[in-house]
DNA sequence: CAAACTCCCGGAAACGTTTACAGCTACCGG
DNA sequence: CCGGTAGCTGTAAACGTTTCCGGGAGTTTG
C-alpha cells in the first residue's frame, strides 16, 4: 500500500487515492480513467462510480505542479471602471474562452507597486500568461516585463526596441483625425481636454493635438488645453476651468469619460452641443453612444486590440521561442450627434441650468 | 544527494533545489532561510546571495499544494461593464487586499452553465474563496453553491433556509421608496422598465411596484410596465415601446443603465425631464450622476455590500465551522435633477430632436 | 505452437515546496 | 568531567496529481 493514510472520513476531500481503493483499482488506472485516457469498460465503470459516490473532483493546484500549466490568463488594466477596458475585456475573454483557458481580471488601480507586485506574483506561475495594458511604464518596469518567466504581452505604446509582445495604436493619429474632422466641419477655436502628461497616452495625445493644430495652420492657444486625469470628474472640472478663461467652439476630450465629464459641464454652462460646442470623445466605448447627445469619438479599436493581444499570447504560450511581435490597430472616426453640424438645435440656449 | 537532476543551465527555472546546490545546504536549509526563519548568520548570507544570483523566485502552485492555500478571493459577477458591479468590485478589492490577498474577477456573462462551471472550477481550489452575485438562481446551482468545498459568500437574495453566506438588500422596499418619491412630487401615471422576470432582482423589483402602486391606491396600468433585460440598448428600446402605447409622467427603471436608456429614448422623444417625465435609476452609480440631467436612483448600497460580503468571507476562511450567516443593507433614495419638482426647464418641448 | 503484438494494469517517480524529526555540535551548569 | 540543552542542519515525507516503464494477459500471425 504505501501509503499510510486511507481515510474514507467525510471531512476530508477525497483525492485520487480514495477513488482508487474504493474502486479497488491503482491512482494510476484511476487517473487515467478520470482522464478519460485508456482503462477496460470495468475499471472504467468501477472508478467512475467510486468517483461519483464520493465525490470527487480534482485538485487543480497538484495538477498544475505535474502539468506546469494552470490554464488561467490574467488581464491586469488599471481603471475597471473605464468602460474601455471593459470592452477590451471582453474582446479578450473570447478569444481566452475559446482556448478553454479561463480570464482573470485584476485592476491595478495605476499604482505602479501594485502592477510590479503583480508582475512578481505572476512570476510566481499561477498564471500561464499576461495581458497588461500600463497607462505608465518606467525603466523596471520595463525589464520586470520583459524577463518575465510568464508569457505577457503589453496593450500600448512602448519603446521601440522592447522586446515584448506588443499591441498599439496610434493615439497621435486619432487626435488629428479629430482635429481634422473638427476643422472641416468650420471650427477654429478647438480646445483640448487631456490626461496627465507623464502617462503614455497622455504624452501621445498632447503631442498629437498641437501637431494637428500646426498641421492646419492653427495658432496654439494654451487658455484651450486642460489637464486633468483620465476619470468623468476630472473632465467635468477641467471643462468648468476652461470655460472659465475661453470660449472654445469645439472640445476634444483624451477619452470618453473625460467627455462625458465635459458634455455634462457645457450643458449646465447652457452650451448648446453640437451648436455652440462641438465635442469630440476618444476609445468610441459603450459610453459615448449613452449620452444625450450621443458622442462622437475616436475609436482606438479597444475590442481589437483586445483580441490581437490574446492571439499573440496564446500564440507565445503555444511557442515561447517566437521573436518579439508587434501588432498596430487603426484609429477611426465615430462621427455622432456631439459634432455633427445639426440642422436643429439639440438644446435651447439657455444659461446656467441646473443638473 | 538523490536527486539525479541538478542543472543549473539558464534555461530552467532556478528551484529551491538550484538555490540549495549553489549555496552548499540542504533544501530545507535553503527553505527556512528564504521563509525567514532560522538558519545560522553564515547560512543566511550563503542562501541570500545564491538565490540573489540565480534570481529565484519561489514557485507559488508548489507552495500553495502544500500549504493548501493560494491567498486568492475571486469575484464573479455577470456583467463587468455594469457600474454597479465595479462599485462593489472596488469595494471587495480593498477589504480583501488589506488581509494580504488579490482579488481576481471573473465575468460570467450571466450564463448559468458558466457559473456552475466557475463553481466546479473553483471547487478545484485554485481560490481560497469566493464571492458571487448570481442572477438567477436555480436548484443545482444552490445545491453546488453550498456544498462547495470553499467558502462561499453570495450578494444577492436568497432562499432563507440556504446554509450559505448571504449579503443582501430589500430591493422591494428600494422600488418603493421610488414610486413613494414620484407620488410624493405629484405623479400619478407611473411607468416601470424591469429586467427579465426570470431574475431574482427582476421579480424583486416587479413585486415591490406592484405592491407599491397598491400601497398608494394607485390601479395597475400593464401598459406601463416593459421588460427587457437589465442593459442600456434593452433600457432605451423598452422605453421606446412604452412610449408608443402609453404616456407616464414618471418612470422607474429597475437598474442605471436601463435608466440611462430610458432617458435617451424620453429627450430623443422630445420629453422633457423631469418637467414631462421623472425618471428614477437604481443602484445609484457612478453613470446616475453621469447623465444630463443627473439621474435620482435608489442606492442599493453596493459599495457597502461588496464590503460586507468581503468580510463575512474572510471571517469563514479563518473560521470554516462559524454557522451560515446573513447581512443586509438598507436601500436609500438618492434624489437628483431628474426627478426634482424643477423651477426651471432643463429642455425643451420639441418633437423628435435626433440624437 | 511459438513469437509478436496489443491492451491493461500497478509501482514508482516526478512536479517544487514546507516541515516533522532526528542527529550533530557547542556550550553551559553542576 | 559529564549530562543536558539550545541551536542548527539534513533526511525524508507529504501535499495530489500525471506519467514512464515494466510486466502480465490475451490475441493475432507466421
Amino acid at each position: 500500500m504505501g501509503r499510510k493514510r486511507l481515510q474514507e472520513s467525510a471531512d476530508v476531500r477525497p483525492t485520487v487515492h480514495t477513488v482508487a481503493a474504493r474502486a479497488g483499482v491503482s491512482i494510476a488506472s484511476a487517473s487515467r480513467v478520470l482522464n478519460g485516457v485508456g482503462g477496460s469498460p470495468e475499471t472504467v465503470r468501477k472508478v467512475r462510480e467510486a468517483a461519483a459516490e464520493v465525490g470527487y473532483v480534482p485538485n487543480a493546484i497538484a495538477r498544475s505542479l505535474q502539468s506546469q500549466r494552470t490554464e488561467l490568463i490574467a488581464l491586469a488594466v488599471e481603471d475597471i471602471g473605464n468602460p474601455v477596458y471593459v470592452e477590451m475585456m471582453r474582446a479578450i475573454e473570447a478569444v481566452v474562452a475559446s482556448s478553454g483557458r479561463q480570464l482573470l481580471v485584476h485592476a491595478t488601480g495605476g499604482r505602479i507597486d501594485n502592477e510590479t507586485a503583480l508582475l512578481r506574483r505572476l512570476a510566481n506561475r499561477y498564471v500561464d500568461g499576461m495581458i497588461v495594458s500600463p497607462i505608465r511604464v518606467t525603466a523596471d518596469h520595463l525589464t520586470a516585463l520583459q524577463d518575465s518567466p510568464v508569457p505577457v504581452v503589453v496593450v500600448g505604446q512602448l519603446a521601440a526596441d522592447a522586446p515584448v509582445d506588443n499591441v498599439r495604436t496610434d493615439s497621435r493619429r486619432g487626435i488629428a483625425m479629430a482635429v481634422d474632422h473638427l476643422v472641416a466641419t468650420g471650427r477654429r477655436r478647438i480646445g483640448f481636454v487631456n490626461g496627465p502628461l507623464d502617462t503614455v497616452p497622455g504624452a501621445a495625445r498632447d503631442a498629437g493635438f498641437r501637431a494637428a493644430l500646426a498641421a492646419h495652420g492653427i495658432a496654439l492657444d494654451e487658455n484651450l488645453i486642460e489637464i486633468g486625469d483620465f476619470q468623468y470628474a476630472a473632465g467635468r472640472d477641467a471643462t468648468e476651468r476652461l470655460l472659465a478663461r475661453a470660449e472654445p467652439d469645439a472640445l476634444v476630450c483624451a477619452n470618453d469619460l473625460i467627455a462625458a465629464g465635459a458634455l455634462h459641464t457645457l450643458l449646465a454652462r447652457g452650451r448648446r452641443v453640437p451648436i455652440d460646442v462641438a465635442l469630440v470623445g476618444m476609445d468610441d466605448t459603450e459610453l459615448a453612444r449613452m449620452m444625450f447627445p450621443q458622442l462622437s469619438s475616436v475609436s482606438l479599436g479597444s475590442a481589437e486590440r483586445g483580441r490581437r493581444a490574446a492571439e499573440l499570447l496564446l500564440q507565445r504560450i503555444a511557442d515561447p521561442s517566437l521573436p518579439p511581435r508587434r501588432a498596430s490597430v487603426e484609429p477611426s472616426l465615430a462621427v455622432r450627434a456631439s459634432s455633427a453640424q445639426a440642422q436643429v438645435p439639440a438644446q435651447p440656449s439657455r444659461e446656467e441650468v441646473t443638473s
